[in-house]
Formats: structure tokens, C-alpha cells, sequence
DNA sequence: GATTAATACTTTAACGTTAAACAGTTTAAC
DNA sequence: GTTAAACTGTTTAACGTTAAAGTATTAATC
């Protein structure tokens, strides 16, 4: 096989993979969607996931950085989620131009009742795909997201 | 360990799964998009390049169906393409509710430009990640892609 | 201390997407 | 043949997203 020709096919592999991905991301974001109580999307349940497993406080920039979302996107998803009475947003003591999110007594039931809408799907999921296929894949993820984000910042 | 306590992490391990690959691909798209000539964008190169890989005509449904999108979707990209002179979009003679779809000579082009355009990020990422990992996840992905595909048909 | 640069967040316009309502065409049932 | 159902594609409103421009605050430089 000559050169050009495995190049077409890397770069058909390669538009499959990231084809794929893209078609996953939104079925499962559709369909988890679907589940959510009262509204509530994707992004938001995001947000109120990120408050009851890492931290229970941060600024909107530490939160679009761990979703790898714009800041405009970030300030959107907290609007949304404030006028809800999900979480908090206050200005930060320590410094004028960041600001202090928590989330809320409510936020926290939200986040419980989500959690127990979408049980049903993620069982079923779990059922049929084993947990340690999950885990390596999700390990290869991790490897791939890492260096399309130094790309990212590499490029400009 | 507690039954309850597997299935909050079972629960958590999906999660990142799928959190991971919504990261992914929008960063992935995000690139890739970057890189394509005159405006092009993600789901209007796809389209481009169904008709260069897969057949040389199709009905606007055979094509939501492909890339898993709704019709009204299908419907923006078709015009968008057909507005740059990309696509022919006509009636079709054996059924008045179809319409035909072909690519055209400038779409053509078109596509051997942004082919060209985005193969340096291609190569670098081929690089980077060994073609039989990629082919290995491609795998896994089109079995994640029927089971929620089916998933959704059968919820309704 | 004043000016410049960097940082943190917000706003706006445009994009592709979904869901739902819509119109036209074809098929099936009676 | 009429009527009802299914199919194919379009339109509209709403969503989250990006990029880019804008505001306000803090840090760095001179």
C-alpha cells in the first residue's frame, strides 16, 4: 500500500472516531436530558453534579474551566441556575472581579431528585456495558481530551 | 462495600464516561471546524463527505437518518450547503414527498480543500494516537451508539 | 503614583441542535 | 372512491454553545 493511500485511511479512521463521538455525546446528552425533572438541562445538572462531588464552592471561571466551556457559556448555564434558586452567586470578599458560587439547600434536593429521575437509564446502561470497559475507555478519553485541550491553547 | 454504594459509583463511572465524551467532541468539532475553508462548518462538511464515501445521491431523511439528526436539522444544513452552491437539491421523479440530493462539482472541490486544510491536524493526532487504539474505540463507540439508538426508539 | 497589561466576568450575534406544529404526498382500509 | 393513517420534509421557538467586543477590577511596570 503506498503512502497516500494509508494517509486517506488514517484520516478516515480518524473522521469515524471523532464522528462517533460526536453522535454519542448527543444521543446521551438527549436522552439524559429527557429524564431530568422540571426543565432542568444537561449543563445545569452539571453544575449542581460538580458542587455535590468536588467542591461546594467556586467562581464561575473555575467552573467553565472544568467543563471546558467558554466564559460566556458558563455565565449563561449560572444565570439559568440562579434564577431557579439552585445556587448561589455573591460577590467574592477576597477579590472585586471574581465571584463566590454555592450551591443551595434546594439546589442539593434538585440534584437528589435528578440523580434518582435518571437511575432507571444509567442502570439499564450499567447492565449492559461492563464496568471495567466503561473504565478503560474512559481512561483513553481522558488521554485524548488532554491533548486536543493542549492543541487548543498551542494553536491560539 | 454496600450494594448502594457500587451503584453510586457505577452511577459516578457513567457519568464521567459520558461527561468525557461531551467534552470531546465539542472540543474535537471546535477544531476541526476551525480548520475548514470559507466558513464551512462541522455538519456541512459531514454531508460533503457522506456523498464522496458512501453514494452519490440521497434523500434529505436517508441522511438525517446517517448522522442520527432530526429532520428540521438535516433541513438548515441542506439549505445552507444548496445556498454555496455546494449541493443540488431537486424533486424527486418516482416520489413527490422526496427530494434528491447530490453533491456538485464545486462541492467537490470544496471537499478536497477542506481535506486539505484539516489534514496537519489529522497527522499530528495520528501521531500522537495509535491507529489500532482508535480503530479499538471506534469499536466500542458503535456498539455504545446502537444501544442508545435503540434506547431512544424504544422509550418513544 | 500613573500608566499599561492582564484577569474575571458579561453581553451580543450567529450557529446547529431539538421538539412540536405544520403542509403536502402516498398508502391502506373500508 | 373516500377516508384515515403513515410518511417526508419544512418552519418556528427555545436551548447551549462559540467568538468577539465590552466593562470592571487587579497586577505589573516605569
Amino acid at each position: 500500500m503506498t503512502q497516500s493511500k494509508k494517509t486517506a485511511d488514517a484520516n478516515t479512521a480518524l473522521f469515524d472516531y471523532f464522528n462517533e463521538i460526536g453522535i454519542i455525546s448527543q444521543l446521551a446528552g438527549n436522552l439524559f436530558e429527557r429524564k431530568l425533572p422540571e426543565g432542568l438541562t444537561s449543563s445545569q445538572f452539571s453544575v449542581l453534579n460538580w458542587f455535590m462531588r468536588v467542591d461546594d464552592e467556586a467562581s464561575p471561571g473555575r467552573l467553565a474551566t472544568a467543563f471546558q466551556v467558554t466564559a460566556g457559556a458558563m455565565t449563561n448555564t449560572l444565570k439559568k441556575l440562579e434564577s431557579k434558586g439552585l445556587i448561589k452567586v455573591e460577590p467574592d470578599g477576597s477579590s472585586g472581579r471574581q465571584k463566590r458560587v454555592t450551591i443551595t439547600a434546594q439546589g442539593r434536593r434538585m440534584w437528589d431528585k435528578a440523580i434518582a429521575s435518571a437511575a432507571p437509564l444509567f442502570a439499564e446502561f450499567a447492565a449492559r456495558f461492563p464496568a471495567a470497559s466503561i473504565a478503560r475507555q474512559t481512561q483513553d478519553f481522558q488521554k485524548v481530551r488532554q491533548y486536543l485541550d493542549e492543541y487548543r491553547y498551542r494553536q491560539g
